[in-house]
DNA sequence: AGAGGTAGGTTGAAGTATCAAGCATTTGTT
DNA sequence: AACAAATGCTTGATACTTCAACCTACCTCT
């Protein structure tokens, strides 16, 4: 009676699967994170992604897209993450548009004792149920996903 | 330096693609069901998981179950989707606690009319990135993840 | 050198989600 | 029969996301 009808059994089966995921890991995540540090999954991943570039630096655009986030969106969660003191926004050398991110001494120390907590949900979460092919299984079509999402995606950059 | 470094390389790629999946896929999807009807996928979700079963209607806590939501979130949208003329809430005969939620005709011709474009979203943004194997693989593996999370969800309940 | 276009980013308003608290009904216990 | 606990749901406040509008700086072309 619905769209439903019109995916194949695996299809569904997928579809649904991964509608399901997308709602239930995210909040399980942000629930550890809550608890551990008062901070959402966008608010570690942005950190996280700050603490993993040389010099823990980044122009709100770079940011925004290894983040998967619209520039008003990260602009606002700066704006709260600079209040908590744990990112500082400073002006580009070369071109004045620029505004660059950075992630300050407190907000390392504040990541670097969330990141236990948080792998061990996420492993606990998702990777402890798959076995090693599964995870290659997993990375290998998720990639391919992203690629129709977002064909020039940075995780795709890296290979 | 974080926690990704404590992952391996395939579970790295598999959690970073699903992460951006997370994010792009629902993002996609709203955007065309907003330019289609002003709705978006969560509330979209709803009215489809009414519109599949015998009578068109469910109470809300199967209804929450089915969608993946708390009580609180989908009774907002149930409130929503009143004002609009798609859903309607009723009393249920034997237990005075249940409130049921009632697909309208209206909400029917809506889901019906927005059904198409929404399954070649999902086909194009998703499934046309796939082969038939992997389609399997993911609802496979999908399905164990989300047993993880929600050891009796629903989906799992049809197998 | 100036005009028009593009890129990078911010802001405020409006809509949406989450959280904690609360209320009514039903079930279980004694 | 009465009371406590559990179930089902709603509500209001707070926090977050999105959208559109906007601003400034840079780039290109003439």
């Amino acid at each position: 009676m619905t769209e439903l009808r019109w995916l194949n059994a695996d299809e569904r089966r997928a579809w649904l699967a991964l509608l399901s995921i997308n709602t239930l890991l995210p909040a399980a995540l942000d629930t550890q994170l809550q608890a551990a540090g008062k901070l959402s999954l966008f608010d570690y991943n942005v950190l996280a992604m700050l603490s993993e570039t040389e010099g823990r630096f980044l122009p709100m655009s770079e940011l925004a897209a290894r983040t998967s986030a619209s520039l008003s969106r990260l602009s606002h969660v700066v704006t709260k993450l600079q209040k908590r003191g744990w990112v500082e926004r400073e002006a580009h050398p070369r071109d004045a548009r620029v505004t660059v991110a950075h992630l300050t001494e407190a907000g390392m120390d504040t990541i670097v004792s969330l990141a236990p907590g948080h792998v061990g949900a996420v492993r606990s979460l998702m990777l402890d149920a798959m076995t090693d092919d599964d995870v290659a299984d997993l990375a290998r079509i998720g990639e391919k996903i992203v690629a129709r999402l977002d064909d020039d995606h940075w995780i795709l950059r890296e290979r």
